[in-house]
RNA sequence: GCGAGAUUAGCUCAGUGGUAGAGCAUUCGCUUCACACGCGAGGGGUCGCAGGUUCAAACCCUGCAUCUCGCACCA
């Protein structure tokens, strides 16, 4: 630090080092370095979306997760933090089709097809998909870059496959006709955690139909849907409701539509215990096609199912002449106007009801009947007894810290080993484990991991598919006949073949059932390459549809570290043995369900074990009126421009300190101003202690005990709090509060008592040179600073990684330490250790120390207040007596003086009284007096120790009457009666000397 | 409807039985030789409401109110 400029400039600092870092590999992870002695520490990013960029909620995440990695490599453990993105299918194929629509080169994307589509996708992904992991660099993410990953690579998609064919043949991967969420606008079915229901305004409609057993008998159905009459095929009421009874087995002329004759219009009355008495007119209509619970009611009753929307939410040509074409919500309007105008409608009242939405696309979904491919989820019992309940860690019956490893920990074993932070979460988790339904994971898109099922259909017999197959897969070199989890094979729908052996037996066993053929319907479900161009060759189709992103996101802990679902393999694969299962995971709420949730089942039904073992849940990152960011109210701040102005050490920092554990965070760009002031601070305290460095101090020389004053030894002492703190806050992941300690530690303890207090053992021009005993003091002083800034600036590495790199080096810190240790980076630097108790006897560390220390300070914040109550001239240095209430040597009277910022402080004896009207104060270091000459106003001083002294007596009365209660005395520890007595004594001698104050003062 | 969380200074939040705290904002003063991205000194709170337990409650219990978030959902 040769020039060093007044103001931290983070901009330069920051590229330097970052690529400093890179080039050093100092993100790089090694499993070959992990042992006993230098434990792993693995995070996986959650993969960013591909089209993304950075916003303040990944700013919040990943800063969370680098100063994890970093503490961790400080604390000498081989960090990982695996980095990647996934190719989240439905919004990216979005993006490229609008884009290329836009570009006017197609209309739909069938004008491009299938694989023309795709490639562009990916051509679009080369080009901007990593724009977001660049992002990161800027932020300071120290993140494994050699191991990114993104879901669709050749490997990552292996895996998947290879989980598809698995958990098909274990049957839990089904093709079915379902009721699913079907979103209209992008034309695919979705999970039920894609759906949200919101609240939307509408109109309940009250309808008239005709019983047409009992003409002139009227049945009024009340729904929100009147669209949907023409897909009516029941009627239905609750059997129990004696108003309908006896109308059950009769049937109705069904509303519309009005151009298909009555006689055609009739649909039964059917009594079903679904509906409720006391809702709507307690008469609901039936809509299979169109209605989850009207699809149950329908199987219940063996009801036709009529389907009148198009995939993309229009009126088919069924719904009637009238309604055929329209979008569902126009045909709502012209249902509405067509009873009205039949009149059939009693009445239309504005109705209030949730209806789903798809959370991407934010349009209402529709139940809508289609084949689609589900999962029932494996592994959920081990799952679900995983992860500790609050109530078992209050109990006492979890592990302890961060990280900590358990060689007790078992499969199957019911003992949690995962923990949520905060660990209210793991109840949303629980309640969703408990009630878990099948996952719908077929998608009707392009872009994504196609599903590996071939169907043929029927002109070849099961014995010539098998004998093409075994041709194929024996060609391959790379994938032997013994790998058994390659093909399954069913015929319509029974499981035929599991696997390869299988195949090979039932060839050879020249199984007459092989030689089926015409109507039969042939499944293969493959990974392997060969068998599924083979496939392709001899006629058989492949699914069209691709999986749901989620179903390659759930596998990320394993499949980005070269998992290959071969057990002698993956038992070889030092990545997987050394950071398998990951330490933390760090992600938002939001996504419990879709992505922690099946990694912990993926990761128990893969690799036997739970995919990490800590989750640490962020809060959401709102502004500060505390509306959720978003593009369109413009809320959302870009944090590169952010970066830009205040640097990224400023950002990281100031988010932090807003981001309580499990809150939502209130982001005010005032709070990266604070981080910028304080990244300043530190930087100018550092220049500080250059600037007082003499010629002949060295860096970072030894303490030598006998010569702390107690100013040194309070700041020790402060310092040792402080690692405490921060340590302890980690094993908390409160990162909120380590920030704060380290803001007290830093700036209230370090710059405002400390090194405002050395000042007064540095030279300067005013106080001329040193004794020798002097330059001893001072030269000790340095060192502490140098201890204390080298401590406070690994303590900050994790929160500001560049500008404590940067000082670290600039100060000399890194010189004499070993490469590994700190000589080459501040990032493998040796976390803060609080002090032994043989170190604190070896520096004399005591609360003695800290008391007079702190005394001193009191002290001299009484004399200040009472210089600025008399109103003195600020810039007049004035002269202050002091009578000791003990022993004080001069140095101590020297930092008096200064703190004072007195012309000098006078030293009198214990019986030396001041002339009348001679203003004080003390404590319990002495009574400090101001002669005043001149005109002085006193008004403002009486009227503050008055109030004051009233204050002084309310807590005395309170004490006392404390004190004087029988129960008092007889029942509390005796510790805490003790503590109130001596308050009591406090208490009142401050009276006293607010007392004497106030006397003091002329009249 | 079920469940969870929140309610403490103007704002954002610490504080799980024993003297109500921090940062920011605010007021006033200061070109004090590291820093005005700074220094110093102040003001400001019946801890959401009502009961209860206790010698003692912001903290434990009960009820209520308001807000937020999950889950479920009746047409």
């Amino acid at each position: 630090m040769s020039e060093i400029p007044k103001a931290y400039e983070p901009q330069s600092v920051e590229t330097k080092w970052y690529d400093f870092w890179l080039e050093h590999q100092c993100f790089t992870a090694d499993p070959a370095r992990v042992s006993a002695t230098r434990p792993a520490y693995s995070i996986v990013i959650p993969p960013p979306n591909v089209t993304g960029v950075l916003t303040m909620g990944h700013v919040l995440n990943n800063t969370i997760q680098d100063i994890l990695a970093r503490k961790a490599r400080m604390e000498g453990k081989e960090v990982l933090w695996l980095p990647g993105t996934d190719h989240a299918g439905i919004a990216t194929q979005n993006v490229v089709e609008k884009t290329l629509k836009k570009a006017g080169e197609i209309k739909h994307r069938d004008d491009l097809g299938r694989e023309a589509l795709v490639a562009k996708i990916w051509e679009w992904k080369e080009k901007y998909g990593g724009i977001i992991l660049k992002q990161l660099r800027a932020l300071g993410a120290s993140c494994d870059w050699t191991r990114t990953r993104f879901t669709m690579d050749p490997e990552y998609s292996r895996c998947v496959q290879k989980v598809f064919v698995d958990l098909y043949k274990k049957g839990l991967i089904y093709r079915g006709k379902r009721m699913v969420n079907w979103c209209p606008a992008s034309l695919t079915a979705l999970s039920d955690e894609e759906v949200v229901m919101k609240e939307q305004k509408g109109f309940m409609y009250h309808f008239r139909v005709e019983v047409v057993e009992l003409p002139g008998t009227f049945l009024t159905i009340a729904t929100t849907r009147p669209e949907t009459i023409p897909a009516d095929t029941a009627v239905a009421v609750n059997p129990n409701d004696p108003r309908y009874q006896h109308l059950v087995g009769n049937h109705v002329y069904r509303a519309l539509p009005l151009d298909v004759p009555k006689e055609q219009r009739i649909i039964p009355i059917i009594a079903d215990e679904h509906v409720t008495f006391d809702f709507g007119t307690g008469v609901l209509k039936v809509t299979p096609a169109h209605d989850k619970a009207d699809y149950e009611i329908g199987l219940r009753h063996k009801l036709p199912v009529i389907d009148i929307l198009t995939p993309d939410g229009k009126m088919t040509a069924e719904a009637g002449v009238d309604l055929a074409g329209l979008d569902r919500f126009v045909a709502r309007k012209k249902a509405h106007e067509i009873l009205e105008a039949a009149g059939t409608l009693e009445k239309a009242e504005p109705y209030v009801n949730n209806v789903g939405f798809s959370e991407r696309a934010d349009v209402p979904i529709e139940p809508r009947l289609s084949e689609q491919w589900f999962l029932k989820y494996p592994s959920v019992e081990e799952s679900k007894a995983c992860v500790a309940q609050p109530e078992e860690r209050s109990a006492g019956l979890r592990p302890g810290a961060v990280g900590e490893m358990d060689d007790s920990r078992r499969i199957g074993d019911r003992r949690s080993e995962m923990r949520f932070y905060p660990d209210r979460w793991a109840k949303v988790y629980d309640h969703w484990m408990t009630g878990i339904q099948d996952w719908c994971i077929s998608r009707q898109l392009w872009w994504g991991h196609r599903i590996p099922v071939w169907q043929n259909s029927g002109e070849m017999s099961l014995r010539e598919v098998y004998r093409h197959l075994l041709t194929a897969v024996l060609e391959a070199d790379n994938y032997g006949i013994e790998n058994q989890a390659e093909f399954s094979i069913r015929v319509d729908g029974s499981l035929i073949v599991t696997d390869a052996n299988d195949f090979l037996g039932k060839i050879e066993s020249d199984d007459k059932a092989l030689d089926v053929r015409d109507f039969h319907q042939v499944t293969v479900c493959t990974a392997h390459e060969n068998a599924a161009a083979c496939l392709e060759n001899i006629g058989f189709t492949q699914d069209p549809d691709v999986l749901d992103t989620w179903f390659s996101s759930w596998l990320w802990p394993f499949a980005t570290m070269g998992w290959t679902d071969d057990k002698a393999t993956d038992a070889k694969n030092p990545t997987l043995k050394a950071f398998y299962p990951t330490t933390d995971l760090v992600t938002g709420p939001d996504i419990i369900f879709f992505w922690v949730a099946r990694m912990i089942m993926a990761g128990y039904e893969y690799m036997g074990d739970l995919p990490f073992r800590n989750v640490y849940f962020t809060g959401i990152i709102r502004d500060k009126q505390g509306r959720k960011m978003s593009k369109s109210l413009g809320n959302s701040p870009d944090p590169l421009d952010l970066i830009a102005k205040y640097g990224a050490d400023a950002l990281r920092f100031g988010v932090m300190r807003a981001a309580p554990l499990g809150q939502d965070v209130l982001f005010d760009e005032q709070s990266v101003e604070l981080g910028r002031n304080f990244c300043n601070k530190l930087w100018n305290a550092c220049r500080f202690r250059q600037m007082v460095g003499t010629a002949d101090s060295v860096i970072e020389g030894e303490i030598n005990p006998a010569l702390l004053t107690s100013d040194d030894q309070w700041i020790l002492l402060r310092l040792d709090q402080a690692i405490r703190e921060v340590t302890q806050a980690f094993t908390e992941y409160k990162f909120s509060d380590a920030t704060a300690t380290l803001y007290r530690c830093f700036w209230g303890e370090y710059c405002d008592w400390y090194v405002e207090a050395s000042k007064a053992a540095f030279p300067n021009a005013e106080r001329g040179t040193r004794s020798a005993e002097q330059e001893r003091l001072a030269v000790n002083k340095l060192a502490v600073m140098d201890f204390v800034l080298g401590n406070l600036l690994r303590l900050f590495h994790p929160f500001l990684p560049f500008i404590t790199e940067e000082l670290w080096h600039g100060m000399g810190y890194a010189q004499d330490l070993p490469d590994d240790r700190g000589g080459k980076t501040l990032m493998f630097a040796t976390w803060p250790k609080a002090f032994s108790d043989d170190e604190k006897a070896y520096f004399g560390l005591d609360e003695t120390a800290d008391r007079v220390a702190q005394a001193k300070y009191d002290l001299v914040s009484l004399g200040r207040t009472l210089r600025r109550e008399l109103k003195l001239d600020p810039a007049k240095k004035l002269k202050f007596i002091l009578k000791p209430a003990g022993e004080l040597p001069p140095a101590e009277v020297e930092v008096l003086k200064l703190l004072l910022n007195a012309e000098a402080v006078e030293l009198v004896a214990p019986d030396w009284t001041p002339a009348k009207g001679t203003p004080s104060a003390g404590n319990l270091l002495g009574e400090l007096y101001l002669p005043t000459t001149g005109l002085i106003d006193f008004g403002a001083e009486r009227a503050r120790l008055t109030k004051e002294l009233e204050t002084i007596r309310a807590e005395i009365a309170k004490v006392e009457t404390k004190l004087a209660n029988p129960a008092f005395a007889q029942k509390v520890p005796a510790k805490v009666l003790e503590e109130h007595r001596q308050r009591l004594v406090d208490w009142q001698a401050k009276e006293k000397q607010a007392q004497t104050g106030l006397e003091n003062l002329p009249t």
